[in-house]
DNA sequence: TTGTAGGCGTTATCAC
DNA sequence: GTGATAACGCCTACAA
């Protein structure tokens, strides 16, 4: 391009003014004469100027109005997921106030990654503050990145070490009152569909909990397990419908062996276990009744109601962002644990006989 | 917290070496002794010291490695269109061996701004390049802020001015050639389902299609009236499966005026047309054939394969991150129209006599 | 209300 | 291979 861009020194010369008078007319921290706020404006738009460089801007100020989040999947990957959309935003209409924007960040390449050309980092980004979002592994290192570098940090639905806010669900006791909500309808013999249970992500029938190094599903389990100690469990692979599906075409696969009831672990595999009943014959919830959990809109699912654990997912962005947002200010907030409710739609009903 | 962080010069005096010198040992850009790197290295260790502040970084070397991706729509919208986030998915791909990172801003709140507390903006995010995103009006102004501040931008779909790279889909040609492929299987009764009209996403029958103000619709709806003139046409208020089912169900409505095919402009109303299709008795592709735009796996259609074109959403995204890291280079890169493929399905057949 | 001074933390440049 | 120096562009005391 032509010449150097305008800085506030050749605005604050051209308006023959200092240039600290010229800052302050772009910050509003101080109250300046309606002539000067003129000239300044005038001799900003003759130059081009559109506005102090944010960059020397954060730098002065100590902060850049960029908070992360950082997660463990790929972009693409982790959007699939309706929960997370919903975090984001809630996430992001919460730092709007405080003025920040979002900044998307993978964890760590691990090992690969001293090949890699470079990289937007934890470690190099620009950021104020950082949100965590999942439950897993790699999660941990990118932890103690911020940690050091002593960023802000908020830990969504995931183990945090001492002092560092989390955004929790009771996910074990929802999804104990999914469970007992079906005892009650005398179901017997139920089936469950989990999350998947480590990075590994391998799809199928697991035989012990042992295996199972993701917090939520580890804990929904545990819920379901609270009410129904032994019922088998088939792992899904993702949270899907088309993974519900497959789970469901097992599950339904023996006539002699069928459960009278399936509790998935997320509305997407709920919603493919339901499709993969109505094609092996079955009616929900005639013959087999079926449990959600998210309480999210799945598209297309049109004629039933999913009887779920509903959770906030909004809320919880929200709550993140608010939680970032009183670090920024030097207090500290508390954990936050938020409750699903549960809800009764039109995929349960009692047991048949 | 207890003081103030360490800086470079701190480690360098700690190391008794030069600020220049601890700086080129954590930016490799020079060749240093392994027995200074060594100490500076220990010296920082002992220091707490985790790297240079990238905020002072960014005001000296001019960059911040950052590029914004801006939308029209909040972030939960924006991503429950599956070809926006593999799009994102490319994009990410794409700037991340120029060590850039993606920061997720919103178009400005148009008048309502003046009164908001602050907001993370185009004005003051610390970008060094932006991709806008979208094919509608506050896009403009957006547009117009980043030019005058003189950031590189890429456009993906959506019109721009002179110079401006733009990311674009042979919409009118690849519609014409489902329509037309439609037209040989002997259809003469089509009607077509539409993506949003406007921002106002009003749904229902269309009298004229002038309406229209989003690009991509009037497109591909162009493409479909090249082999059916007089085609009806019915808008969706978005792009999802639930709303192709509510336009399905007023197509399908009155058995005297049923079409025998369907051009839906998305894959996820073409799903949502398919299973109205199915409630209203009718088989696909014997009764009615259905043809969608995308070619994005849709969750939970599984038997079918739906007839359409296939987009190169990844690629997309792929190809704007390119045109940044040329432009951030200096160089100035073509805009880039891609084409699609005709995929033929098993949701098209022959019309039903 | 306006101007002066100094520094935020880093790194490019050039001399040694 | 190492060090001194000078910006990068802005903002905030503080003084006038």
């Amino acid at each position: 391009m032509s010449t150097r861009r305008a800085t506030i020194s050749d605005v604050a010369r051209e308006a023959g003014v200092a240039a600290s008078t010229a800052s302050v007319v772009f910050s509003g921290k101080t109250a300046v004469s309606q002539a000067t706020r003129e000239k300044v404006l005038a001799a900003a738009e003759r130059l081009g100027y559109t506005g102090p460089d944010p960059r020397a801007a954060s730098l002065r100020r100590g902060r850049s109005g960029i908070v992360g989040v950082v997660f463990d999947e790929r972009l693409g990957v982790a959007f699939l997921d309706p929960v997370t959309r919903l975090m984001m935003d809630g996430l992001s209409e919460a730092v709007s106030p405080i003025g920040a924007g979002l900044l998307l960040l993978r964890t760590a390449a691990g090992e690969a990654e001293a090949t890699t050309p470079e990289g937007p980092t934890l470690t190099t980004a620009p950021i104020d503050a950082a949100v965590l979002v999942g439950y897993s592994g790699r999660l941990r290192e990118s932890l103690a990145t911020v940690v050091a570098r002593g960023i802000p940090v908020v830990v969504i639905e995931g183990d945090a070490g001492e002092g560092i806010p989390r955004i929790l669900l009771d996910n074990r006791e929802a999804q104990a009152q999914a469970a007992e909500h079906l005892r009650r309808l005398g179901h017997e013999t139920v089936s469950i569909v989990t999350l998947p249970l480590d990075k590994q992500r391998r799809r199928g029938w697991i035989a012990s909990d042992a295996e199972i190094s993701i917090d939520v599903t580890r804990d929904r389990l545990q819920g379901a397990r609270d009410v129904y100690p032994d019922a088998p469990v088939y792992a899904a692979a993702a949270s899907s419908i088309d993974e519900g599906y497959a789970a469901g075409r097992v599950l339904f696969a023996d006539p002699n062996r069928r459960p009278t009831a399936v509790i998935a672990q997320s509305d997407l595999l709920a919603a493919g276990v339901i499709r993969a009943a109505e094609d092996a014959g079955l009616r929900v919830p005639d013959d087999v009744s079926i449990t959600g959990f998210d309480g999210v809109v799945v598209d297309g699912l049109a004629p039933y109601q999913l009887t779920t654990l509903v959770q906030a997912s909004t809320e919880k962005g929200r709550a993140a962002g608010e939680a970032i947002a009183a670090m920024l200010q030097g207090r500290d907030p508390a954990s936050i644990r938020f409750t699903c409710t549960f809800r009764d739609g039109n995929t349960t009903g009692p047991a048949p006989r």
